[in-house]
DNA sequence: CCTGCTTATATAGAGGCATGATATAAAACT
DNA sequence: AGTTTTATATCATGCCTCTATATAAGCAGG
């Protein structure tokens, strides 16, 4: 814990706190669950997939882990996915006990659908913003989207050492 | 439809597209589900006790469209949440049909650990980054809180009057 | 007052999604 | 060969959501 927590009142000037965009970015959330979310596959479904789509054919238990569910929550969503033929099973030739589990061009068709339809869903969005205020979001996503993707890094590290304050 | 959907490769000094915008808050809503959400009760119970504790007594009726629940589903997750004590039902003296619902002290006690939690987790994380990540990304959330705010509450319209193109 | 319409909430049944505990089977290691 | 470890499956349980339907209170007209 190095962080100082800071929760007095802020001088006009200074930076942004730690909380200050810790608030931000929990808004940010909320819109992004509340507009952007596809009601036909669940969170962790649409994951998987897109993890099969970008990594390719992967065992259960490894996108168990890497998903953050228990093993027989994965081998559950897997058979769902595979009933939607989504995704496929193949045995590892060189191990008995494996499955290898691949997307299949549907699955494929699904994600690019979903992406289409929450790009189409914000673009609605921020065409109801003046253009100044678009264009100040657009600068503001762009200043911030090498620092965010080292946060997302490091986020994706510190799950799997889970040197984490118990929650 | 008056935006123009754009696909095409951009020049460098392009401004950020709304398919850049998209892709940043996707990344977003990742992050928060997984690094920001607490597993003791769902998103819409939270979002639901959040609603209770701004606005005060509500109807199910108005707590299920507001959430964009059906009414049964509300009906379940006010009586899970009445089992934990988070939530009261009060009759309304004025209609013997309608159900008050109320948070408790309990309800808003675990709102604010929520919160919290989540605060400090997004603390620890951005602790991780460089000074100059972390400035980049504080600035831009200062320069783009008016114009998301503005987002947010337009959002929030669009809920209430269902112009969207169906998904 | 009684019939019928609307509104507010509840119940029933089904399926997705997660869990912990446990079973099975293949591989690996004495 | 026997034991342990690894990979996956199954079972029972609970949350969360849905659709369809039931109950019950308010309301309107005869």
């Amino acid at each position: 814990m190095e962080y100082t927590q800071q929760s007095g009142a802020r001088e006009p000037d200074a930076p942004a706190t730690r909380e200050e965009v810790a608030a931000a970015l929990e808004q940010l959330a909320f819109l992004a669950v509340r507009h952007l979310t596809n009601r036909d596959i669940s969170f962790t479904a649409a994951s998987t997939l897109g993890r099969l789509s970008r990594e390719g054919p992967s065992r259960l238990t490894a996108l168990a882990t890497d998903e953050g569910v228990t093993q027989p929550s994965m081998t559950q969503l897997i058979q769902r996915l595979e009933r939607q033929d989504l995704v496929t099973r193949v045995d590892d030739p060189h191990d008995g006990r494996v499955v290898l589990v691949a997307i299949t061009d549907a699955g494929r068709e699904l994600l690019a659908e979903r992406r289409r339809g929450r790009t189409n869903r914000l673009a609605e969005l921020l065409a109801t913003l003046s253009p100044e205020d678009e264009q100040a979001l657009a600068d503001a996503v762009r200043a911030a989207t090498p620092a965010f993707q080292r946060l997302v890094e490091s986020a994706a590290r510190a799950r799997k050492s889970p040197g984490d304050t118990a929650s």
